[in-house]
DNA sequence: CCTCAATGTGAGAGCTTTACACATTAGAGT
DNA sequence: ACTCTAATGTGTAAAGCTCTCACATTGAGG
């Protein structure tokens, strides 16, 4: 079942698995394709068996911490109002991302190649849908719903990859940061309210 | 004066447009000392005798990129109201993010540690302090510009950042994005204004 | 004019990704 | 049960990268 034989027997998870650990400890840049195989105790050519290139390894690990992540939003409390509901989406979104900087990172990772990689931004699209879900309690049908959600994800990532970064420590301490996103969500949610009324 | 020589004469500043040229062509990943030093002339390891290593050499182009955020902030045009000037300064920022995407995501690469390149880090902080100064002017002394500055700042970072990254292709062209950053910000601004009677 | 600190070179150690020929074995069919 | 094949793992090696170190060269100050 496990490491035992000439063949591995479950060598791509266990692959994913290393990439993980390794991305977490080290950065999306110390990770390596030696190093994972080095750790799993195969041959450094082992990982190309199941995975195209580097790349493609990166981009399989990213995709189990998008399902993660849609999983932390499907058990979303529901609230009473859009704003609240603005409010703990954006704040859930930076605590998510403070949990592991370095997986966060690998997820949105600018030198994966969105187009070469459909399953990705397929599950990018799944965790957007949650975010819509949950807004659309509270509009009306009409209103557009989409343009709102990719605002709200605006905020929440902003806050999220400038936290982990480390843009953000003489502003805000890096505690606050989830709180800063979900006031910044309560503001951006009543202006919304308050002007069209809903 | 130039590459002529065996000293090349101006060999820091010359690596610094190789590689904003290469991070340009062929982002930030897949940039490498040995690249530019090629383009420039000079042997793989003259680099070394102006940066420290690799992340150092990114890290000094990455600076520049923030002096050109931040000359482009300072001939920001005065507007009437905060929620004007919030929407103007969020849709310049993902203007300049668009225009170089490449550039943009190696200022913010994780990768940089901040607490070993402090001139980076204190770039970063005058470019906030442009947002700061922008926002002041409508709002009185006592309300909290710091923190205002910093929720405006996510909402642009995470329009930028979103958008480069093209995780927005879906839900917004790319050519609006600069449009859905001022719109966020404007709503953000009604709700900070409208709750506090500014 | 002379020297020395700064700057550039060349070679090389030790990584990495990835290709390719070869070894091994699980399991489908008979 | 027995075979054969496709899938999976190994070993080697090419090409490229970062970074070090001893050595070469030269501009500028004394």
């Amino acid at each position: 079942m496990s490491g035992r034989g000439y063949h591995h027997g479950n060598l791509r998870n266990a692959l994913l698995a290393a990439a993980s650990e390794l991305v977490r400890e080290r950065g999306a840049r110390g990770f390596s394709v030696s190093e994972a195989a080095r750790r799993v105790g195969v041959s450094s050519s082992a990982p190309y068996r199941h995975f195209p290139d580097r790349d493609a390894m990166l981009a399989a690990a990213a995709l189990t911490g998008f399902v993660e992540l849609e999983e932390r939003f499907e058990s979303l409390p529901v609230v009473q109002t859009f704003t609240d509901t603005a409010a703990h989406i954006a704040a859930e979104y930076v605590r998510f991302a403070r949990e592991d900087p370095s997986r966060f990172e690998m997820m949105f990772a600018h030198g994966i190649d969105k187009s070469k990689h459909a399953d990705l931004l397929q599950q990018t699209f799944r965790v957007q849908e949650r975010f819509e879900a949950a807004l659309a309690q509270h509009l009306q049908p009409t209103e557009s719903i989409r343009r709102y959600s990719a605002e709200l994800w605006s905020i929440a990532h902003g806050a999220a990859t400038l936290a982990i970064g480390e843009n953000m420590q003489h502003l805000v301490p890096d505690t606050q940061i989830s709180e800063l996103a979900s006031s910044t969500a309560t503001a951006w949610a009543q202006g919304i309210t308050e002007a069209s009324g809903s």
